[in-house]
DNA sequence: TTAAATTAAACAAACGTTTAAATAACTTTT
DNA sequence: AAAAGTTATTTAAACGTTTGTTTAATTTAA
């Protein structure tokens, strides 16, 4: 037994659990596999989370959780100018979406295909109450006269989008940046500088006020 | 019997396919599910497809098709100035995603879950010949010194990024702009005027030489 | 009359979940 | 400190469904 296994099953099953829902999709990864691939008994998926669907809500809240805190610091923080606060966001977001990517693509997976109503709603949840802290950011440039009059949710969307597609999207880019497609780790270091750069080049050019119509 | 069930069994089978597939995922769907919604026996899945699997490759191969012509003809096209051509591609772009949702909600899907060899190739394949098209295009403008330098296949990103994420975040973005999550209809309406103008704007900001660093 | 299309029924395998018995880890009592 | 008692954890086996697919008989069309 490894030590992650030793310290917490239930982190351990959650861990192993977020792996194969990735990997498989929620529908694609049954709950034996879960246990395999765990090492733990069948019949402890049910001991400790009650039922298959119980068990990817308490993934999301466990992994949905410490995001916000980071967002609201940086939208209230006030020594910081508004293009510095994109900047930030941007390399904060790149981060967290490449470190977590496994977690990521169980969330676009699930916002549509989802049938269960309480994820929809936690789901949906997360991401408002992210928008509403990107959205003060942009609307504190525009008060400043920084930032140019912008579509801010498809702004966001943009945002998101391309980070969403970058990690759904893995086989193609690895194969047009001509990288091993089973290498994760080689991937996320090449992706990561180029993404940052890209998403602060492309924002710049779209909030810059200079560019007003 | 409806028309559409009288004139093609086959084709409409893939249709209902495309309905629960898109609502319910590959994995979430069922045969029965299926083959109840369609008014067919059973069996006939097989008869026609010879398995689930391969009727999501029959889907897939009748949908994606009709798309690289007319991108291969706007890339070629000698009258359009490279901003023009960037419009028109937009346009066309959010016109035929938002038309066919559900088939791009399931192309998304497939892009990491699916465990078919056969699939993974025929979606990368189908976005690699896009992508293709779009970068002339892009390497046209930066000839002619109308675009700046940029990330290409980022940029590409962005956009189809911008686009899953609007068609696979129905739920928030209906909650956002407050319309009702069960009329499809009216989402596209409201959605796609306001997306292309996002885009366009958006890339021409981030295209124009005068942006160049 | 021959081939194609359609049917109801059955197949084994896999699914999520539950059971009841066994073991381990603590508490309390002696 | 040992024994007894109590709760928490772990187990193998079984539960009833549902899964994708196939069969063999029947109907329809050419």
């Amino acid at each position: 037994m490894s030590l992650t296994e030793k310290v917490d099953k239930r982190a351990h099953i959650l861990s192993v659990a977020e792996e194969l829902f990735a990997e498989n999709g929620f529908d694609g990864t049954s709950v034996r596999d879960i246990a395999q691939l765990a090492n733990v008994n069948l019949a402890m998926i049910s001991y400790y989370f009650g039922s298959k669907e119980k068990l990817l809500e308490a993934l999301i809240e466990d992994r949905a959780g410490y995001t916000l805190g980071i967002l609201e610091e940086l939208s209230k923080n006030q020594t910081l100018t508004p293009w510095q606060k994109i900047d930030h966001f941007v390399d904060f977001y790149v981060e967290k979406i490449l470190n977590n990517f496994r977690f990521h693509c169980i969330m676009s997976q699930q916002y549509n295909a989802t049938r269960s109503p309480e994820i929809k709603e936690l789901l949906i949840n997360i991401k408002m109450r992210n928008l509403d802290q990107i959205k003060q950011v942009i609307a504190e440039g525009q008060k400043k006269k920084v930032f140019r009059k912008v579509d801010v949710e498809l702004t966001m969307a943009s945002v998101f989008g391309t980070m969403n597609h970058i990690t759904n999207s893995k086989a193609l880019y690895c194969r047009l940046m001509k990288i091993d497609d089973t290498d994760d780790a080689s991937y996320r270091k090449k992706i990561s500088p180029r993404l940052k750069t890209h998403l602060k080049q492309m924002l710049r050019a779209h909030l810059d006020i200079k560019n007003e119509e």
